[in-house]
DNA sequence: ATTTTATGTCAGCCTTGTTGACTTTCCAAG
DNA sequence: CTTGGAAAGTCAACAAGGCTGACATAAAAT
């Protein structure tokens, strides 16, 4: 029966209420997530398809357009726009890749490279507090459901990022 | 010197990179959080924000067109647009107020909440299947640091859901 | 009687996503 | 060396879903 009230007992986390709960969090923790960086935007001619593109060329100096493209999950069309202003804008370089001159490898300007730590700063400000708040056990759980929680192939370009470096 | 060495090693899960990961793990993950009710509606005449509207109408029957704009943040015109087609598609209900007659309780039909099913379905699948291959450990600190990171307004909107009743 | 609140609605704008069609560049296979 | 196809850029058109501003109505509150 100890066994029984035990099973009983690990599987409460998965019932219908807690997962709705989680669900729940996810949204409003993202309304969060988002804004800080969309508070310093507004006003800039810019926004958060402008901010997600400053962040990963940052933390992937020389990616490519298309490695960018398969991050973000847009269609090229799309992103093209938001480089395309970043890049009038001296926010952006794109240099023509020295083994195939098709690519494009996407550096922040030390202009690009200010928005981003502006940015970045202002998030990770809200970010290390929950963290702090939360403690190292709470943050280890919290990666480890976001990455269950993942796309196989969103799942790899996150593993690559600065652990393996591109 | 034990003291000092604790102090370092607690301390690591606030460094700049894990921070940074934890947003990109955020960024990642919400990305497979939507994606499935996302799938299921297109085709339909609905998106993300009809999702959202139904989510928070099904969880709290008879809420008021306030209150469902305050979760959501949004502008009344903007849900506005949502909840009229929703209406005239006969999934929503909005029933006068009993005592304050300005109010509109708005309520499921059978329909809406047929749909409501549907989408929740989808979604709980993958977050539950994530907690399960995350554990209950990692859930409650998964659901610490989503509460820390909300806004105040937002944490009180979350903590009122279910547990406290509309 | 007046003001405030809750809601609805019209009109117009912006960002950011989409598809489709077409061009240029240029690596690599034949 | 030619050519197929990948990578990238560009133009046009469109849709979803945010936003603001202005205005209307009903009912509650003062």
């Amino acid at each position: 029966m100890a066994e029984t009230t035990n099973r009983g007992e690990s599987l409460l986390f998965l019932t219908d209420e807690q997962v709705r709960k989680g669900i729940e969090a996810m949204f409003f923790a993202y309304q969060g997530f988002t804004a800080d960086p969309d508070r310093i935007l507004e006003g800039m001619d810019y926004g958060r398809a402008h901010h997600r593109a400053v962040h990963f060329i940052g933390r992937s100096p020389g990616t490519t357009v298309n490695n960018l493209l398969s991050i973000l999950g847009v269609t090229k069309q799309s992103l093209n726009r938001v480089l395309r202003t970043l890049m009038e804008d001296g926010l952006v370089e794109a240099r023509v890749g020295r083994v195939d001159r098709r690519e494009r490898h996407l550096h922040l300007t030390e202009k690009g490279a200010a928005l981003e730590r502006q940015l970045s700063e202002a998030q990770r400000a809200r970010m290390r507090a929950a963290y702090r708040a939360a403690g190292p056990q709470a943050v280890a759980g919290f990666r480890q459901v976001l990455e269950a929680m993942m796309d196989p192939a969103m799942r790899a370009h996150y593993g690559r990022l600065k652990e393996g470096g591109p």
